[in-house]
DNA sequence: ACCCAGGCGGGCG
DNA sequence: CGCCCGCATGGG
């Protein structure tokens, strides 16, 4: 017997779930968004949660349709809503670049995503474009995530699978959903989070350990950790350096030079502070989408 | 046909 | 250490 979902709302500002959503973090793999409605669903805790967005990218309401009384603060803490965006934009925008960038997305915010999640997305989104990632984790979660039902008991979506739920599948399954060379680390990173490490005892660990920790997993370097600190744990300290921001900031900070990836991460350090992380965003969502 | 994609591990100097 | 190379796959 299932409870009727019920509407929550939540007032909201500076916040866009468009710009969120097209923004490549784990949802965009795996969510619906529906650009004319303004609307988003996904699996999750047993449900299809729906969200909807009325308003600009200045001031609005979210509203959550759900079957747990608590999903507004579940939304609250996954799309940062506690974040002071004045404040933060005001840290960032150093300089026109930022600024227009921010002008361009207002209301893009970092997510906070379930650790394992983001881990495998990250592993699959290495040397790869984001159609395939989202082709390739859609396929995971099809074949090994765990049935949603509705009130008749039909199947009417997945959930993305934990660590444990891929442990059956081999090397050569991920090959056939499309992972190519990285499905010997999803298989790995599935023995090794199931058995060895657990994802979930390093929230609260400070930067340096978590970057310690996740580069310990077959397949995740120095970028995808920063991806996972980010959007696995939510410490706006990573500053994750792809192919479009490592271009894009050689462009505008070292004219046009080649910079090694350690002097550009002290370059963001120094212009944005504990808040570089939303600095890398804006600056690696406009790179991707921007015209020009 | 050719190039590229939210990089990484391994091998070599 | 730092540098360089190969890597599965599908879309532009």
């Amino acid at each position: 017997m299932q409870k009727d979902a019920s509407l929550q709302r939540i007032d909201v500002s500076l916040f866009s779930l468009k710009h969120t959503f097209q923004s490549a973090q784990p949802l965009t793999f795996y969510a619906d968004y529906n650009e004319t409605s303004n609307t988003l669903a996904y699996p999750v805790h047993g449900e299809i949660i729906n969200i909807m967005y009325n308003g600009t990218d200045e001031k609005g309401v979210l509203s959550i349709l759900s079957r747990h009384n608590n999903s507004a603060s579940g939304i609250f803490t996954r799309f940062r809503l506690e974040d002071r965006m004045p404040y933060i934009y005001k840290k960032i925008s150093t300089d026109e670049h930022i600024s227009n960038a921010v002008s361009l997305y207002k209301g893009m915010r970092l997510t906070i995503n379930d650790p394992w999640e983001t881990t495998l997305t990250f592993i699959i989104s290495q040397f790869n474009n984001v159609k395939r990632i989202r082709l390739i984790t859609k396929n995971i979660i099809d074949k090994f995530g765990t049935p949603v039902f509705n009130a008749k008991g039909e199947i009417i979506g997945k959930e993305f699978p934990q660590s444990g739920s891929l442990l059956a599948a081999s090397e050569k399954d991920f090959m056939a959903l499309g992972a190519g060379f990285r499905s010997k680390y999803i298989k790995e990173a599935a023995e090794y989070c199931t058995y060895n490490m657990n994802l979930y005892k390093l929230s609260g660990s400070n930067y340096q350990k978590l970057k310690d920790n996740l580069m310990s997993i077959k397949g995740v370097g120095e970028k995808v950790a920063d991806c996972i600190i980010l959007m696995g744990y939510g410490n706006l300290e990573a500053f994750p350096i792809d192919v479009h921001v490592k271009r894009t900031m050689e462009r505008l900070y070292f004219k046009g030079k080649k910079k090694k990836l350690r002097e550009i991460q002290e370059f963001a350090e120094e212009e944005w502070g504990k808040y570089r992380g939303y600095a890398q965003q804006y600056l690696f969502h406009n790179a991707r989408t921007g015209s020009r």
